[in-house]
DNA sequence: AATATATACGACTAATATAGTCGTATATAT
DNA sequence: ATATATACGACTATATTAGTCGTATATATT
């Protein structure tokens, strides 16, 4: 329950790797064989990070990322809903079609603790994952 | 991201629709017509509750469920993982086999992250939720 | 110019988890 | 006796997640 997805996974390795080697380019199959991750979808996950401006590629040998934004300046909650879409415990915290209307009891408890949670993971930043 | 799932959530409905009506038993039909919940499944999650014993359960005709359990004791940590097994954002929180080992960099402070959002919900009882 | 290495990306398959159904047994109030 | 309710295991369906593959493109190096 409340797994994390090992897209974002890796892609926190991912950024934790190429933060520690901010002197160099990171490639996905460096990045890959150090941790044992499978190669094309961390390459996948890097190519979606460098989409959404997290990281910067270069191609060709000795290629490979770099950041782009100050990780202490990246939510863990944006980061989330930016890799893997909106945070919300029930369907209704997103979306709006539910049959069950005003019969529903729980609606509004649970959005309560959904916004808990996402301002807990909005107090954490990138830089306090992957130092 | 980070959904209940359907179990939960009609698990947490029927608990507070038996808590609501508590001068009476609250039969599995009955709860799944008005709020429009497969009656199948909505039996089954019934059942582990009496097994899990938050519910009581009476056979025959007018029988039905009643609280066995004051709501306002039970945590949302406890239920959840009562119901679904334990909170983990990564399998490493849970159990051991990982092959990273050493290598990984995120652990620690992921299970710093895991520890607040169970921490939230363990400060959330079952009654807030289904009052 | 040729080669090797790297990203880019869509299409595809595989694996897993969740959701839902069905059949049958048992208890009990009327 | 009958109807209504829980109990429960086996099963199927669906959705989500995870992972692979093929092909294109850019570029440093020789």
């Amino acid at each position: 329950m409340f797994k994390l997805t090992r897209k974002l996974e890796y892609a926190l390795i991912a950024l934790s790797h190429i933060n520690k080697n901010s002197n160099t380019y990171s490639s996905a199959k460096e990045i890959s064989m150090q941790y044992m991750l499978p190669r094309e979808l961390l390459a996948k996950t890097l190519q979606q990070m460098r989409k959404l401006e997290y990281i910067d590629a270069i191609k060709g040998p000795r290629g490979g990322y770099v950041l782009n934004k100050k990780l202490s300046s990246i939510s863990l909650t944006k980061f989330i809903e930016d890799l893997e879409g909106p945070i919300g415990l029930v369907d209704c915290s997103i979306n709006d079609d539910c049959l069950q209307i005003d019969q529903c009891s729980i609606k509004v408890p649970i959005n309560k603790i959904n916004n808990n949670i996402r301002s807990i993971l909005s107090n954490v930043s990138l830089s306090e994952i992957t130092n």
